[in-house]
Parts: C-alpha cells; structure tokens; sequence
DNA sequence: TCTTTATGTCAATTATATATTGCATTTGCA
DNA sequence: TGCAAATGCAATATATAATTGACATAAAGA
C-alpha cells in the first residue's frame, strides 16, 4: 500500500523527493519506492525521515488495525 | 543503545525471546540482537514485533530527542 | 555439585535493503 | 501546445539484515 502519510508531510515541508533524499542521506529512487509502498525500510532510516518531517513514527508509519 | 523498552514489553506478556521470535516469524537470535541494540531492523519486522505485544511503533522504538 | 532454562555471542551463509545508472512518464507552467 | 522539472521504473551491483548452527555463560532447582 502507497504511503501517502509521508508524501502529504513531505510535501508540507515543500521538499521533493531528492530533497528528502539527501537530507536523509538516501538516493532519490529510495525515497520513491518508500512513498510507492510495497517497500520495507529500516528502522533508521524511518527514524531519520521522521526527523527531517518534524513527524513521528505512528505519525508515518503506523497503521491501526 | 539497548531496546529496553521492547525487554519489558515482552517480559509483560510472559514470553521469552524464543516465544516472540516464534511469534513474528525471526529467529531467537535476531530477537536478541534487537534486544541488545546496535542493530537495524526492518520496519516491517518492528510493526510485526508491536503487534505480537500489543504496542505501537513509537512505544518501543521511538525516542524523543 | 549436576541439570535445565534463558540468554549471549561468534562465524558462515542467504535474503533483501539500498546504490547506481539510465531512460520513460507525468505534471505544471510558459 | 511545448519545455522542463519532478517522478516512475527497470537492471545490475553492493551493503547489510536475517538465518543457521554451535558453543559459552549465568541463574535456579534437584
């Protein structure tokens, strides 16, 4: 499933996805599988994108049942 | 640093590494390097790993700064 | 003591997250 | 319309998460 939590925060912070990505110190291509879902981070770097998002995990990455 | 947090977490539902590894599908080992900290998980793994103990992401992996 | 249980830890291997390159496609703006 | 920025997407290469097996250690009970 797409990640639209973290594309709608990061285009709150007027980033695109290079931004992000070398604010968080990934490729750009890393930051677009994430958002495109299907995708299985780690736990670093969703903590860094967090982070860079002034967001928390549950914010972006937690799903209730 | 270590994940206390995820130790007692797991302890408060009487399992050992063994019983949570089981449950999410990972090996003791790789429980205990979580455990032990300096280690990377998958976010997929933690959200399995929340859910086996009834927590969300940011209860055990989250840390304010 | 001696066992048993839970955990720590190491080395080698396998699976997969991420990098890199390149090109296609979309979207907004002139 | 058109261009150009932003994103999508595929193939291959590399770094590292996760597996497997084996042994060490610490604690508790017989």
């Amino acid at each position: 499933m797409k990640n639209k939590k973290m594309k709608i925060a990061r285009m709150e912070c007027d980033m695109k996805q290079e931004d992000l990505a070398k604010a968080v110190g990934v490729t750009r291509q890393t930051m677009g599988l994430i958002e495109a879902g299907n995708y299985n981070p780690t736990l670093n770097l969703c903590i860094t994108i967090c982070k860079a998002l002034g967001k928390t995990l549950n914010d972006l990455f937690w799903e209730e049942i």
